[in-house]
DNA sequence: CGTTATATTGAAGCTCATCAATGAGCGTGG
DNA sequence: CCACGCTCATTGATGAGCTTCAATATAACG
């Protein structure tokens, strides 16, 4: 239960990848040898659907994976969005609950579940690695309890983007983040509809919170705005000219 | 990460207690022996504040404990409701992120971090019964987003009714059950306001969907629309008399 | 180009929050 | 025992915010 290689607490920001791709890679494979498999998808497939045999654990390294459910009224709650570094599927002792599904065309490694239990039972380190990524995943969960609860359509989207966004490399200027999703995909992860979810984007956009310049990627332009919105403003002072 | 003691999946349920009290207490004990300690509090006390450093596994024994934050606008956020045989705090690698509050009379058992860091890394069975309640955690904060998402108010009220409801023994008559909270704390809990619960509450009454006799007792009357309501139903499909 | 998928924008209506007043329950002290 | 104060729940009126339905615009691609 060594702290060190623990990822620490960032607010507003789900579990964050915990190294760098090349050591997250070199870590994998010392902890799991020739037991990681690595998986890719084009955007639509499936790694696996509810219902499915828990699988293990998958991790994202290329592209953006999306966890939903389907509810009895068709509707679709997306739970979760793992992009690269993030964990899916940590829960590994039922069958799954979720929907695995690629959004863009993506590439995973897969730690199958028997491998897994193997290293955990034996190696302190993968214990350790394996419990960082249950403790992220739950992370996970808990931001998006909070993003869902009590906040205006615009905290929502506002936090919506500073968390998928792109921070600027060292000193650089900050780069235009792509929006991998929809609008339909952001609605069902925030809970909101399409169009809400377009108004949104566009009042912040003339407000001047972000750029804009296509329906598909944006710049964070007014930081200190966007962070006091995404926690928890009082309503009236996000003031829009009328 | 044998199968054998996994607590099943349960929908419309977050993790239900997985072995009867004395079992839980016999468990405890021989996993974690004189480390087991017994912490009991009155309401509004607080087991720790957030930022206090971890400080390992807490499991209710009797009672209720609401985990909290606390918004920038000072917005009170429910994260999770804690009943007897719930844990909390599992995630034991951090400053806590929550404030532990006993709503009524409460009694845990809490396994320091220490102990239980030990414990994991010498005995499988420890393990296993952390990895458990790491994924009960998971489970619970994962039913509250979905509970959270896109449901209408009545719903939430309806699946929150769901889920404290202290099923009836069998052949018996269903009991009246308590409702420990009051309508502020549910409210905080389902991100609606205290007004719109108690409207909902008797909207569900006036429906003859439960019987509410006292305003902190309930029992469900007619569990077939309940359980409808509850999951995702079509609006329409719940038409009220107006 | 024309076609399809996605995004934006508008208008109307419904749900829920807000503000405000009233009611019920309960303990305390006269 | 009753009056008072306190806490919590209920109920009403109003308005803001979001959804819904519908129309239009933009982009991607053959």
């Amino acid at each position: 239960m060594a702290d060190g290689d623990v990822v620490r607490f960032r607010p507003q920001r789900p579990a964050p990848p915990q190294t760098s791709q090349q050591g997250l890679e070199d870590r994998l494979k010392s902890l799991f040898g020739s037991a990681v498999i690595a998986v890719s998808a084009f955007p639509g497939q499936h790694f696996f659907l509810e219902g499915d045999p828990a699988s293990g654990i998958h991790i994202v390294r290329r592209g953006s994976v999306i966890l939903y459910s389907i509810t009895e009224a068709g509707g679709r709650h997306i739970q979760q969005i793992a992009r690269a570094g993030d964990c899916f599927a940590v829960d590994f002792s039922h069958p799954h609950r979720l929907n695995a599904q690629a959004l863009t065309e993506a590439d995973t490694w897969h730690l199958p579940r028997r491998a897994v239990s193997l290293a955990v039972d034996s190696e302190p380190e993968a214990r350790n690695f394996v419990f960082n990524l249950m403790d992220q995943q739950l992370r996970a969960a808990r931001f998006k309890s909070e993003l869902l609860s009590s906040r205006s359509a615009i905290q929502k989207c506002a936090a919506f983007l500073l968390t998928i966004e792109q921070p600027a490399g060292a000193g650089g200027e900050a780069p235009l983040t792509r929006i991998a999703l929809k609008r339909v995909d952001i609605a069902d992860y925030l809970g909101l509809t399409l169009e809400t979810v377009s108004r949104m984007f566009n009042r912040l956009k003339k407000e001047g919170l972000i750029e804009l310049p296509r329906h598909d990627a944006f710049r964070i332009a007014d930081r200190a705005r966007m962070n006091a919105l995404a926690r928890d403003l009082q309503p009236g002072e996000f003031a829009l000219a009328s």
